[in-house]
DNA sequence: TTGAAAGCGCTAACAA
DNA sequence: TTGTTAGCGCTTTCAA
C-alpha cells in the first residue's frame, strides 16, 4: 500500500500539501492540486485511517453495543442507528452483548481503546458501568443508571397498561404477564404497566430471560396449575415463540381459550391464526434517534443529558380476541 | 486517560520496559514487573490500540460485511463468527451492504483502511470486486468471483433438488420456484437443484429480490394467472412471509391447496398452521467456520484457497402435505 | 535485563 | 501558499 510520502514524492511536494489537498484544509495552488491527485491515482493510494485516527484523537466509528443481534427489535435498532450513522459519514461497530454483563464490559472497553467516537448501548442491567475512557454514550431502550446520559427509550409502561387493558375490555377474566428478568428496566416498566391496569385484581406474573426456551418453560408452568390464565401479555417476540408453542401442545386455541398480546411487531405476526396482537415499538426511529443524539454529543459538548421517550402502539389483531 | 509515558515515569522505568511487562515479551526484573503493574493499576492505565495496531501494523478485529443484518440466517452466522474471533481474541466490525454494491464496496475500503486483520463476507453479486489494499477474505454463503479466495458455502443445490423432489413425491403436479434476483449465486444454484429434480416437467420460475415485499408481489402474479402452480419451493425466509402472506389473502390452504418448502429454518416456522417445511441451513457453523478459516489464514499465509462446503438439511412439516 | 531512540502514517503548528 | 518540524502512543531494534 502506497502511504502519503509516496504521494508526495510522486507529485514532487511535501506530505503537509498532500495532506491539506486530500482534506480540502486551506488552499493549496490548483496547479500543486492536480499534481497530488494524480500522483494519488496512480499509485492507487487510500489513507491510513488509523494513522490519522491516532493523530486527529478521533475517528468517524461508532460502536453499538446490543444485548442481542438475534432480537429482531435490536436488529432494526441497528439498522437505525446504521442508516443515520452512515449518512453522515459514520461506520458503526457492532458487538453483541447477548445480555452478558463481562461481554458488555469487553466491548465497552473496546470502545475506548480502539478511539471510538461514541456509543450506541443498550444496557444489559442495572450493573451496567463505563470504563474509564469510555466515550460519550446514548442508552437504548434501557436507561443507564444515574440518568447522566442521553437515552432513546420508549414508554413501554403506557404500552403494558394500555395492552393488559385491552385484554381485560375483551372479557378475559385472569390476565398473566410473562415478563423479563428482575431488574432488567424494560420488563420491570412492562410488568409495572400491567399491575396499573389490573387495578387490584389478582395479579399473575412469570418471568424468563428474554429468549424463546426460558418462555416456553415458564409457559408450562404456567399453564400447568390449576387456576390457568386465560389471558397472557407477553414481554417480547422471542418469548412469545415460547408461549406460543406451549399453548399449542397443550392443545390451547389462541384467541378463543387464552388471548395473548406480545410487545414488537414481527414480520411473522400476521401469519401465525389467528393474527397476533402486538405493541409496536418504533425500533428503527429509536436507532435514528439514538444515532442522531450522539453525533450531537460528538459535535458539541453541551452538557444537559437528554432523554427522548417515544410511544409505542398496539396493534390488534385476532389473538386478543373472541369473535374469531 | 493515562498513557504508557505516565505509567513509565510513575515506575520509574523506560517506556520500552512497560510495554515489555505489559506484553509479557522477553524477561523483565520481578522487581520491575511489580513496580510497573502498581503503576498501571494507580493509573488505572489502558493501553491504546489505535497506537498499537499502527505500530504493529495489524489488528485484532475482523470485519464481517453481510448483505443483510435483518435477515436472520445471516444474524446466525454473524453470532457464529463472532463467538469463534471473540474466544480467540478478536472482535467483530460489522457492516450491512444491503444487497447494494456500493454499500459493499465502502464496507470493504473500510476493512482495510481500518487495518482490520481480515474479513468474513457474504458478497452482493457476481460484480463484487475487492479493492485495492483489503485484508484475507472468505467468502460465506456465495463464492468470490476467481475461486482465489477461502469459502464456506452450502450445498444448496442438492438441498433445493431434494426438496423438490419430496414436493413432487407428496404428489404435487404443479411445482413452482420462487428464487432470487438473475446472477445472485445462491439464486442460480436453487433454481438449478429445482430444474434437476423436474427432470423435464414443465417450470414455473418467479424471480425477486430476497425480501417479503418483493416475494409478495412475485407471488401475486403467480397465483392470478390461470395454470396455477400448486406448490412452491421458496428461497428464503422473508419471501416465504411475502408468499405464505399471498397465499392467505386469497383464501389457498398451505400444504392442502399449495404445497410449500422454504430455505432457512426459523424461530416462527411451527408457529404457522400447517407448521413450515424448510430446508435447514447451518447458519451458525458456516460462521464459526468461516471465521476459523479466516483466523488460519492470518496466523500463516498459505498458498491454497479452501472451500468447505456443508449440507443443508430439509425438515419436513406439514406445509408439503396433503395428509393433514 | 534495561534504556535510548527511531519510527508506524498521518496532521497541525509554526515559519518562511 | 508551501515546507519544516514535531508529535499522536505505542513497539522494537540496537547498544549498553
Amino acid at each position: 500500500m502506497a502511504t502519503i510520502s509516496d504521494v508526495a514524492a510522486l507529485a514532487g511536494v511535501s506530505t503537509a500539501t498532500v495532506s491539506r489537498v486530500l482534506n480540502g484544509k486551506s488552499t493549496v495552488d490548483t496547479e500543486l492540486v492536480s499534481r497530488v491527485r494524480e500522483a494519488a491515482r496512480a499509485l492507487d493510494y487510500r489513507p491510513n485511517t488509523v494513522a490519522r485516527n491516532l493523530r486527529r484523537r478521533d475517528s468517524s466509528v461508532l460502536s453499538l453495543v446490543i444485548s442481542d443481534v438475534e432480537n429482531p427489535f435490536f436488529t432494526a435498532v441497528a439498522r437505525g442507528v446504521e442508516d443515520t450513522a452512515r449518512a453522515a459519514g459514520y461506520s458503526v461497530l457492532l458487538g453483541n452483548s447477548d445480555e452478558d454483563p463481562d461481554k458488555e464490559r469487553a466491548y465497552l472497553e473496546l470502545a475506548g481503546q480502539a478511539q471510538t467516537a461514541g456509543v450506541v448501548l443498550s444496557p444489559t442491567g442495572p450493573g451496567t458501568a463505563l470504563p474509564e475512557g469510555t466515550p460519550p454514550v446514548v442508552a437504548v431502550d434501557r436507561p443507564l443508571p444515574g440518568g447522566r446520559h442521553d437515552a432513546v427509550l420508549v414508554d413501554t409502561r403506557s404500552a403494558a397498561r394500555l395492552a393488559t387493558q385491552h385484554l381485560l375490555d375483551q372479557g378475559y377474566q385472569r390476565v398473566a404477564c410473562l415478563t423479563g428478568p428482575p431488574g432488567v428496566h424494560t420488563a420491570e416498566d412492562r410488568l409495572a404497566g400491567y399491575r396499573e391496569a389490573l387495578a387490584g385484581r389478582p395479579e399473575l406474573v412469570r418471568r424468563s430471560e428474554f429468549k424463546a426456551a426460558g418462555a416456553r418453560q415458564a409457559s408450562e408452568l404456567l399453564f400447568g396449575e390449576r387456576d390457568r390464565p386465560d389471558a397472557v401479555l407477553v414481554a417480547n417476540s422471542a418469548m412469545a415463540i415460547g408461549l406460543l408453542e406451549t399453548l399449542a401442545q397443550q392443545g390451547l386455541r389462541i384467541g378463543e381459550d387464552v388471548g395473548v398480546v406480545s410487545f414488537d411487531d414481527v414480520p411473522w405476526a400476521s401469519l401465525v391464526h389467528p393474527a397476533l396482537t402486538v405493541v409496536r415499538q418504533p425500533a428503527h426511529e429509536i436507532g435514528r434517534r439514538a444515532a442522531g443524539l450522539l453525533l450531537d454529543r460528538i459535535g458539541s459538548v453541551r452538557g444537559e443529558a437528554h432523554t427522548v421517550v417515544l410511544a409505542a402502539e398496539l396493534v390488534v389483531r385476532g389473538s386478543s380476541t373472541r369473535e374469531v
